[in-house]
DNA sequence: TTGAATTTTGATAGCGCTATCACTACGCTC
DNA sequence: GAGCGTAGTGATAGCGCTATCAAAATTCAA
């Protein structure tokens, strides 16, 4: 029984109050059953007003010490967790956010939703959803310029996180953008992301610890900056190994399926074939093992296919990928979070800060990989 | 610029005010930026009490025809959305509805919470998900008892909505619960689904018609309502048509790839292989395209292949798959409003009431399919 | 020690919506 | 036509929280 994870607040999930509606007479020091706890339970308990319990629940203001330690031992004592309907209506804070994407088969999509819905629900945020496809880079400037007067926040996920025409509009508008998944840190946006260079070598390697040395790479699109820094991981850990890459065993791609067919095809059309093809995600990959299977090739006795991201794809494609797993759904939850944080300084009038925040990911090992057949 | 789909809603997404807090002089009738139209809006512009809005956008009470209909069209005119924080504060109406799911990489998962999401953010009710993986019959009872006493409603996508325990230990909890997208009406809980019979007789029938006669089908899992049904309305089609359906050409399948695969090696290893290919779901399809292309068939000159769902697979694989459509999203969204009216119902004293909303599919012609290849 | 500058605290007034109940019509019965 | 329901509507009073500003407590300088 999974739930989700939480984040900022204790580990009851946020409630929306359930009460009776009359009956709050505020002597009574029994818990009705399913009302929550109000922030003037916690100032009555505490002998300080409302306002001031507010302003130590959100660390805000200038509290003495004192009565900060105070309240915030009430808070403790009772269980108190602020109604995040009616803070959002009080504060106005009205706080949305976007989370515009394209290409909305994009395979982690839910995965994608599942956290940044989370996040947003837990700090009683809205999430917008919106999809941007067959956009021009005109129109993706009016639609951003758009946004930007409706929502206080945007979460970019790739590709469109790579669009200068989308990000320099966003941030003239003033407005906190967080990139998610953008292979590298971009100098005005922030980012959550994993580190692409690293996971990229580290299967780079796991295929040498097996054995391989001819090892083909499938590039991903080349607008997209994830992609050159899993090649360059691959480069890398080939380096470091004493491996040489040979050039003819490097394929672009484009991230989907079709082009991982070509790439494959023309990689085991070679009269060397590789023993071990890493494709920059995983429709190549799948693609990958099903050139290999249309050329008789068994997977992963005569040739070992690894992808990248752990998408459901994946796991559908059998046998199942050996790949790279993102959390996504923590990082999108992560960005609601960040970008909450910017959205609140940006209030009290503070710089623009821009952090890049790098989340483990994690190598699984899954049934596509064996060692070089020597046959 | 899409947006999600709306579904009792006007076109834009739902808004949670950021508007500045004084000045909302009643009488300006320009909208300040950013400021979301209020119920107070609509009232005086249509010139009834708020009250009345609100009964007419809760289409809960008894107002009359007259007043209903100048409300919503005022509604629709100002373009307002009801503020979802305001809305759950003042209803108390701590409205959860648990959203449960096991097979967490269901191709269709995204669109589900998109829906699903969509529709409770709409609804000011807060959605809980939750992943039952890997658990036995007792385990899920007491999953179900457990999850009944904390949300009002829940949604069960396929394949919990199967499970006998599970349905009947939440309707004995008294707990509204909607099927979705199983594939027949069950008696004593809601679902909203397609008519599975009638789009795989659709299918079917464009097969047909294309000259098609020695059509094999890939059944879909055993205890899955829908795979019967889809069945049935493979040979409801083939009787129409008077072409006797050869039982060796149709096998059975769990939904996987990998038992498409297996199923779609034994009928391509016949002596006389079928023309054309209805698997009951994207993923043997693709697993069906697969085995041909290992074999050297072009798909679709030299066969034709067809899925159901459309999932992303659908459109991954190559060629991409004609296939039948649910609009997964707008049945999510609806599982929600017929949940919450189930709710309402149900806290107003009525008897419990069970509903089978069938929802229209579409048959998604793409490029698997092909008149049979006459050489 | 006194006045002003500052920090800390509290009272008030909503945010946008709905529950509740009171009130109006308009029927109906007898 | 008085009495009684019953639809249809509106006035009122909050839901739990925070913005705002005024008041109180504190500090500091002179």
């Amino acid at each position: 029984m999974g739930g989700i994870y939480s984040n900022a607040w204790p580990a009851t999930t946020t409630f929306m109050q359930t009460a009776p509606r009359k009956a709050r007479n505020s002597s009574s020091p029994t818990r009705r059953k399913g009302a929550a706890v109000t922030i003037h339970e916690v100032a009555q308990r505490a002998g300080v007003s409302p306002m001031t319990v507010s302003r130590v629940v959100n660390g805000n203001a200038n509290v003495r010490a004192a009565t900060r330690e105070l309240v915030m031992r009430t808070v403790r004592e009772l269980n108190y967790t602020p109604n995040a309907a009616a803070r959002s209506l009080a504060a106005a804070s009205g706080t949305r956010i976007a989370l515009i994407y394209t290409n909305p088969s994009s395979a982690y999509l839910s995965e994608l939703l599942v956290g940044a819905l989370d996040g947003a629900s837990k700090a009683a945020t809205q999430l917008v959803l919106d999809t941007w496809d067959h956009m021009t880079r005109a129109t993706e400037r009016a639609a951003a310029r758009k946004i930007a007067q409706s929502v206080a926040g945007v979460i970019l996920p790739p590709p469109l996180c790579e669009s200068k025409a989308v990000c320099s509009e966003l941030v003239a508008a003033g407005i906190p953008v967080v990139a998610i998944a953008s292979g590298r840190f971009q100098p005005d946006i922030s980012g959550v992301r994993i580190d692409d260079f690293r996971a990229a070598q580290e299967m780079t390697e796991h295929l040498i610890s097996f054995g391989h040395s001819r090892i083909a790479f499938i590039k991903g699109h080349p607008n997209q900056t994830a992609s050159g820094l899993r090649y360059e991981g691959y480069q890398a850990a080939m380096a470091a190994a004493g491996i040489p890459v040979d050039p003819t065993l490097v394929q672009q791609g484009f991230f989907t399926y079709r082009s991982g067919l070509e790439a494959a095809e023309k990689l085991l059309a070679r009269k060397k074939p590789p023993t071990a093809i890493f494709a920059s995600n995983d429709d190549m990959a799948a693609a990958a093992v099903s050139v290999a299977h249309r050329r008789g090739l068994d997977v992963p006795r005569d040739i070992s296919v690894v992808g990248f991201d752990d998408t459901p794809t994946a796991t559908t494609v059998w046998p199942e990928l050996t790949t790279i797993r993102q959390p996504i759904a923590a990082m999108a939850a992560s960005s609601i979070d960040l970008l909450l944080r910017s959205i609140r300084r940006r209030k009290d009038g503070e710089a623009r800060v821009v952090v890049d925040h790098v989340v483990a990911h994690m190598l699984v090992k899954r049934d596509s990989v064996a060692a070089p057949n020597p046959g």
